[in-house]
DNA sequence: CATGAATGAGTTTTCATTCAT
DNA sequence: CATGAATGAAAACTCATTCAT
């Protein structure tokens, strides 16, 4: 009884793995239950043995990013180095863990689109996951500042624009492969941190 | 002959209003072309009189962003100012046209959606336009270094930031309404072109 | 737009009536909407422009019985005779009815079966037409025996009774055709009221 | 050998009453092979090593009813008493039968419903059922006659009536729990027997 | 041109039945 | 024998698209 549970989780992870890459691949909504099934290498009658509905599908999609990026939020919390140093890390955390799982992060599109209108059973609460990125981000931006490496007054409105260079950097890649993810960490935080400017120009807009 | 394709083109561009409406409320795979003619006032054969498909109407949807995209490439590269003085204004002028226009804006995730898997008929080269953004924003950068204002070799990465700063503030908008757009603008120029680390702070990360 | 009207209803009846005849030959059970559509000489998806389900379609069924068991009883209690034959005179409309829409007689025992159950939708309320048949026989059966044709003190049970004896032959027509339904109404006048017992034999079991 | 015999046997039958229980409930199109299995607290598939297909339960609840009923035909043929007696005895026997078995009684309906139309297997003989109850009423009824205690004439019409007297007091009751079953016997005897006219009223209709 | 009834391909979902363990 | 995961046939229902009026 104890390996019926392990196989039957084992199974729904292996299912949503499959579903995962084809959504990666023809997108959510040109996804049949079929075409998941297939690449499970199992019937489709079997993938509502593990998950109730289509939608049930891309919740659980879902949960697996909510997850990842959780585990991101929670080891940045729990350093002691300086706050700039940590930030750094948690944009770095957050931009290889899009990195190692690149199907998911092509799945994100379709998350998104579904977080704003709903497909019934799961809300897809997306808002609390990026509520949560800001939260961390402008927490250590304050610190940041509180020990001097950063300017004074940094908060939610700073940390959404660093949040956002992440998406934002990620829609281009989705919309255009060619735009490399490599470099994206380091150069995220050397534009929001250390700004452009030329040393000693202009200071404001 | 002419009121003829004036008026042709008239009720296209109703329906196509009706359509981003429709699509920004319920989202692109909910809405049935029967939707879009209620709220064009029209019946749903009518759609056919102007559109050649669904899919039609999603990407005149994206027409229409590209359009407004290039008016902003276009003013954006007309000045004499200096270059970070044109960066914070294309930057302003991005913001405010996707402001401007906030149903079309909210419809933006279901055109990445089906700008990365193929709806048919049109491929929504949604590339194009991103490439063409940071093309502008690069050049803009590059310029704003050779003034001095920016430090040197500023390029193609650093635009992505900028470029990714505004869509992926946009992204959090489109989960979470309560993140606002306003300042966004110029909390983007702010962070992206000032920096936020603390006058003779750190340089580099 | 009149005419809409008109055509609108005059559809869902032909399509009720093809609906009707299908389910009487196959059952309600075995009967596919696509059955139902080719009955009618339709297609598939055009049913549902009349009706929303397959259970509507059932639910339709009993409706039109309910209605035709309406009018047995409108008629039933316009008249100035003597109750006993009032009462004759409602059980032969009753069974009238019964054979004048034999394909809807047959569908009796399927819509007596969704009546115990429920298909979501309409609830059949079957009930309340068979208490109204009790209801009008009871009445009748007290006035005849006011009127000193019936014994004292009939009353609802014996209404059950009656009631019960028409639907139990119906019962078994529908398991064998073989037994006839034409002298029926006779029969149960002259069972339930004239009795079956010998002139002078005796009075109780 | 014989205890294997036996316990087939009995496993059989636990497993019948299980689903007549749950087609009692929910009715046989609403029944699933598991909701057999969860009430008789077996796996899905057990119910396979008993039964050989859904219909075939069904089947079985026929037999079972079948059987009962002719248990009380069986019963009723054995008394030297005055046929009218008998008659009353064999109305009584019937309706006690059913009211021994509500839940057998129950899927009444569900056996009619199959009776008119084939599930597959064994064609679930309804008509031979009622065509012997008929038979053995008709006889009494003739039997009686000659002896005295019913007016010449009465047959199989009449026969047809009283037993259809029970069935559709039954139809009543299943539509309507509000009907009592519990006098039914008494006042089906009285009704059809001894009739309801007033003593010396009038003798027809 | 405008309409909306008609069509039928396409999908999801259910569940009887099988069979390896 | 008992089990329950796996299968896939079957059906309901939806909706883009067409076209007669």
């Amino acid at each position: 009884m104890a390996p019926k549970r392990v196989d039957r989780e084992a199974r729904r992870e292996e299912i949503l793995s499959a579903a995962v890459r084809v959504f990666a691949r023809r997108g959510f909504a040109a996804t049949r239950i079929e075409d998941v099934a297939a690449e499970a290498g199992i019937a489709k009658g079997s993938v509502y043995l593990s998950f109730g509905s289509r939608d049930e599908l891309l919740a659980a999609a879902f949960a697996r990013l909510a997850e990842r990026s959780a585990d991101v939020l929670a080891h940045a919390s729990a350093q002691g180095a300086p706050a700039v140093e940590r930030l750094a890390s948690l944009v770095r955390a957050a931009v290889a863990m899009l990195a190692d799982e690149p199907d998911l992060t092509r799945v994100m599109v379709d998350l998104w689109a579904a977080g704003r209108h709903g497909g019934a059973a799961a809300p897809l609460d997306m808002a609390s996951v990026y509520r949560e990125y800001r939260g961390a981000v402008a927490d250590l931006l304050r610190r940041a500042a509180d020990e001097g490496d950063l300017r004074p007054g940094v908060g939610e409105p700073e940390a959404t624009v660093v949040v956002g260079a992440i998406e934002g950097c990620l829609v281009q890649w989705l919309m255009d492969p060619g735009v490399r993810l490599d470099g994206l960490a380091g150069t995220v935080v050397e534009v929001c941190l250390s700004g452009l400017r030329a040393e000693g120009g202009p200071t404001g807009p």
